[in-house]
DNA sequence: AAATGAACCTGTTTGC
DNA sequence: TGCAAACAGGTTCATT
């Protein structure tokens, strides 16, 4: 579900509850989701300092200890009231001092967490490998054309690939293209530096809109109060099949790695 | 090496 | 109406 713009939604939903709270007691209601979660029993009594986050993960700060978690599809996080009854696939509660809950619901699953020592983190699996952070300077048009060079795949499963830059999902990579005029079937070796310029500059843009905009909820997405995203009202591709883009073409939808690709065939080539 | 497909799991939508 | 198939924001592993 989430992809970077809703992670940072989350990240900036959570931190004000959970920066210097204390967590006062944790329930597990099953032993794993994705894979097995840690024992969080350990961080019982122990203060969060606040709420980071890395590609698609976030990362509360214990201090020298991490508590990352990736939401996978459909995690949310909620803040409520302590004493709130169990919600739907609700799979963890951390109760907090100041009277809240952290709960984490997670219809599919695909959620995980691990508790990860806090000098080490940049080296555990989840990490090592990343590529640079989208919005930051690693992120540039020299980094995407020595990545692009020689591949023969198409460029839009390339983009999703978080070894190449983090936090670009199936919608982000759709819009992201559809602003730099690329097609999403276009060898990622042969596009122009020129061309790869304003895919950088697309990516960045459409994700700092998105941020702006509170992310995007399909159907599963809300934010730590419950609210919804609202950017979906501003996809120009993305589950748009069918209908007209500005240019007038109707705007397709081709499977490209499993995943559905929305393109507009006049405006991408 | 690189690219595709399956797997993980449940809920919702679509089509016959 | 009912049922089955398709589909959904992510990541990893196995297979060509």
């Amino acid at each position: 579900m989430p992809e970077l713009p809703e992670v940072e939604t989350v990240r900036r939903g959570l931190f004000p509850h959970m920066a210097d709270r204390r967590i006062e007691s944790v329930q597990c209601f099953r032993a794993d989701l994705r894979f097995a979660l840690p024992d969080m029993s350990v961080l019982h009594g122990r203060l969060c300092r606040g709420v980071t986050r890395r590609g698609k993960y976030l990362l509360f700060d214990f201090d020298d200890l991490l508590l990352v978690w990736h939401l996978g599809m459909t995690g949310r996080f909620h803040v409520l009231p302590a004493g709130t009854p169990m919600q739907s696939h609700e799979h963890v509660r951390l109760s907090l001092s100041g009277g809240e809950c952290l709960l984490y619901r997670d219809a599919r699953r695909f959620g995980y967490a691990g508790l990860i020592r806090s000098d080490s983190w940049q080296n555990h699996p989840w990490f090592a490998r990343l590529g640079p952070e989208p919005l930051g300077d690693d992120f540039n048009v020299g980094h995407l054309a020595a990545r692009c060079k020689g591949k023969r795949g198409p460029v839009k499963p390339f983009l999703m690939n978080a070894q190449l830059v983090v936090g670009v999902g199936n919608i982000y990579a759709c819009e992201a293209l559809f602003r730099a005029g690329i097609h999403p079937q276009r060898a990622a070796g042969r596009i122009s530096g020129q061309r790869l310029g304003r895919l950088t500059d697309a990516v960045r843009e459409v994700l700092a809109e998105a941020i702006d905009s509170g992310g995007s909820t399909i159907s599963d997405f809300a934010r730590v109060d419950g609210s919804p995203g609202y950017f979906s009202h501003q996809f120009a591709v993305y589950g748009r099949e069918g209908e007209a883009c500005r240019c007038g073409e109707s705007i397709r939808r081709i499977v490209q790695a499993g995943r559905s690709t929305f393109y507009c065939p006049g405006c991408q080539r």
